[in-house]
Parts: C-alpha cells; sequence; structure tokens
DNA sequence: CAGCTCATGTAAAAGCCTTTTACATGAGCT
DNA sequence: AGCTCATGTAAAAGGCTTTTACATGAGCTG
C-alpha cells in the first residue's frame, strides 16, 4: 500500500503547509489512545502523511513536541478554571467548587493533555515556559483561595490562603489522578469522583470553620441569605 | 573493551545463578534514575552482565519485569503502612497522621517503586495480582479509617469510613504527587510536604467534628486525657 | 559417576524508533 | 525569471525489543 503515501503527497504537495499543527494534532490522538510513554514520533509523522525526519524542521526531539503539548495543555487548563472561577460568581463557595468540577472534568475529557502535563515524567522545572505556563494554572487556584479566606468567619484564626491552594490543589489532584483516569476511573466506588471531591472539600471548608450546609448559600457576601439547606452532612443525608 | 563482557561471565560462568533478582535490582536503579519511561530492559541486562535476550527467560517482556516492580512495591508500601499504623498506637488520630508521613516517606525514599506503582501506566486493572496488592496497600488506610470512625463525636452524624478513607488516599497521594517527587520536589514552597499534609488532614478531620488540637490527645479512646495543647490552628500559631 | 534433561544463556536476525546528514522542492520575494 | 531558504525526503548509523535456533551445565537418575 505504498502507493497511499504516494498519493496523499500528490494531495497536498511536496510541503505539508501545516505540519506542526498537524503533529501536535496527531500527538495529541496517539497520546489519548496510547500513553504519553506509548507515544511515538514515527508514527505521529505516519498520521501526518510525511517521512519520519520532517518532524525535526518542527521540534527539536520528541520531548520537544511534548513539552509543546504539556504547555498548551496548561493554558487549556488554565482557561477551564478560569472559566469555572468565573470570578467566584454567584458566590465564593459554589465557584470553589465548579473549579474542583473543572479540574476533575479536564482530568476526563483532556486525558492527552493531562499525561503530558503530570504523567510524562517532562522535567518542568527545566522548562521555564512550561513552568510559567503551570503556575498560571495553579495561580487560579490561589486567587479562588484568597476570596475564599477572606471570607473567614471572625471567630476563626485566618487560614493562610497559599495554604489553602496548596491543600486544594492536593485534593483535587489525588481525586484525578486516583479515581478519575484510566483503568483507576473503573475502580469501583461508593461515589463518583467528582461527589467525592466535593464532600472531601466542604468538610475541608468546614474544618476551617465556614459554614457549609448542604448547598452553601454563600458567605452572606453578596447579603443574599437563602434560607438554610437541610442540615445534612457534606456527604449526604442517609435515607 | 569486550573483555570485560568475557571478563565477567569467566567470573560467574555460563549461568548468572540470580539473574531474575539481579534484573530486579538493576531495574530498580534504573527506573530510580532516569524514570520508568526511561528504563530499558537491554540496560537491565547489561547491568547484569548477560545477553539482551536472557532476561526474557525470567519475564514475558519490558512490562512483566515493570509490574514485578510495582507488585514489590505494594508489598513494601504496605509494609510500611501498617508499621506506621500500628495497630492505632498509641492514640487514633496519632497513628493516623503516622501514616500521612509514611505516604509520603516512601514516595521520597523509594521512588523507583512509586513510579513503577503509580506513574508507569501499567494497566494494573488487567492484572488481577497487581491489583490485589494494590488493595492490600489501600486495606490499610481503610482500616485506619474505620477506626478512627468509630470515634466520631456522638453530636454528629458519623462519616462513612469508606469515604474518609478514599479522601485520606487522595490526600495523600495529591501532596506526595505534587510536592514530595522529582523535580515537583524542588517547588518551593511555604511548609514541608509533610506540614502540609499534617495541616490538611488535622483540617479534614475537624470538619468532620474530630477534636483536633495541636496535638490531639487521643479522642479520649483509652481515657487517657491529657491537658488541652495551646488552641492553636493546625497551620501553627502564629509568631 | 555417566548420561540425560531441561532451565537458563547466547548469537543472530528482523523490525521498529530516533536522530543526523546530504540532497530536493517549491513558496515567496526581488 | 531567478534566488534563497524553510521545509521535506532518503539513507544510514545506532539502539531497543523480541523471536528463534543453538549452547551450556546443574541436578537428577540409575
Amino acid at each position: 500500500m505504498s502507493w497511499r503515501k504516494e498519493q496523499r503527497r500528490a494531495e497536498r504537495g511536496y510541503h505539508h503547509g501545516n505540519l506542526k499543527e498537524a503533529l501536535l494534532q496527531a500527538a495529541l490522538g496517539l497520546i489519548a489512545e496510547k500513553g504519553a510513554a506509548g507515544f511515538t514520533f514515527a508514527d505521529a509523522a505516519r498520521m501526518a502523511g510525511v517521512s519520519p525526519a520532517a518532524p525535526y524542521r518542527h521540534f527539536r526531539d520528541r520531548d520537544e513536541l511534548l513539552a509543546s503539548i504539556a504547555q498548551r495543555g496548561f493554558e487549556q487548563f488554565e482557561a477551564r478554571l478560569t472559566g469555572a472561577w468565573d470570578d467566584g460568581r454567584p458566590d465564593t463557595v459554589t465557584a470553589f467548587e465548579r473549579v474542583g468540577k473543572a479540574y476533575l472534568a479536564f482530568a476526563r475529557e483532556e486525558p492527552a493533555f493531562y499525561s503530558a502535563m503530570f504523567e510524562s515524567g517532562l522535567p518542568v522545572d527545566l522548562n521555564p515556559t512550561l513552568q510559567a505556563a503551570g503556575e498560571r494554572a495553579f495561580g487560579i487556584i490561589r486567587a479562588a483561595a484568597e476570596r475564599l479566606a477572606a471570607l473567614a468567619p471572625p471567630g476563626m484564626p485566618r487560614p493562610p490562603a497559599m495554604m489553602m491552594a496548596l491543600h486544594i490543589w492536593s485534593m483535587s489532584h489525588g481525586v484525578a489522578s486516583l479515581f478519575a483516569r484510566g483503568d483507576a476511573a473503573r475502580r469501583k466506588l461508593p461515589m463518583s469522583a467528582e461527589d467525592l471531591l466535593e464532600a472531601q472539600v466542604l468538610i475541608y471548608l468546614r474544618g476551617l470553620g465556614f459554614p457549609t450546609d448542604r448547598r452553601p448559600s454563600a458567605q452572606n457576601e453578596q447579603g443574599d441569605r437563602k434560607p438554610a439547606g437541610q442540615p445534612a452532612g457534606p456527604w449526604g443525608t442517609p435515607k
């Protein structure tokens, strides 16, 4: 079937025209399918219909392609978290939980990006651009934590926002890694990863002194207090 | 330098005598050094002084060797968690926190095992033996959570032990993955991974209604109440 | 102790991947 | 039309993986 290659070349001419992008897309598909470790430079080239050497015109090596994907991943991740946070609307706690869900959703819906970002073993600390992208994404969580910390009830010592941010990040990352990815997602659990994370965050916030009814009605930040929900724990009402 | 190979063969004879173990050790070293992805079957063979085909007498392929390492890793992990838990002595909360620290210590001190267990992309769900080993390790956390849940203060709805176990696992795993491994460990943090996890767990437990002084004096389980510590938050007393 | 057998190693080869080098094409500018 | 340079290709070197046929010798058996 070597005519196929000739065929494709005939269709697109000697120059691909958009090889870099095509390679990124191909790699994304391959990583989603076979994991960051299984993905092959040569495969991506094949998929784009070019020779195995062509990718070297656009990426120093396989790792640089992987890093590019991780980079994009962090950017999309940041965008998603930003959207979920929505600057704390309609109330800080609600928005905060939406961020947690967005974390899980990203892990689920963008396994290739997630792999490249967190499971590829890339030396993030040696790549300033990548590191910066990662920190911008974390920045959303930190900003949210800061808003939350500012609402800490008066009676309690105010928790450091940075610490809260790191805690929330850990919880989200832990749940995502253990229960929302690959075969781990097939583990049988008493509740969904989303519910697990939500309950965890609520318990944590309560531990910091935040009032957390079943559906917390904003720390009264805007004065829009609603009637209190049923006084159940964060893990639901026993039936 | 081919005399080296002949040399080694002369020293040990045609048969290695303990190749399987030698390969496991070699792989362990290589993974610790270059990551699970970078480790090579041929490298391990070289390190053991045998031909590249020899390993196939002991492992179906590279993945089986990796799985063997993960298996051992889970066993050692379980042993360490068991030791840390020490059946809840001297009191449940103290022992519980020791388990968390053991989790981090394992991630730090056994990077090769940790890699094989959690970062190698092995299809754990397709390997019953491996899966069982992993579940036994988690079993320690679950057992500890059960003991803890049983001590829940009377006024509160009792939290499901399984949920608590999953939460604690997530926190530990999240902190270990993000802050106690590889270049992530070099991230500059306001506190150590250990302190971060301890604070997080304490806040969480408090959220469940457990009294958590700075050094909680056992839920009064054995009636050995000590004088209360200073009433600081879990993140330390502001200086 | 001779002889057998089978687990354990080796050598060689096929196939794939990575990466480099020299050469080919043709898109865009002058 | 002619040049130039970015972008592709072919070919080759070097590694890794895995299989196959063959070699060795450790341990049993009589």
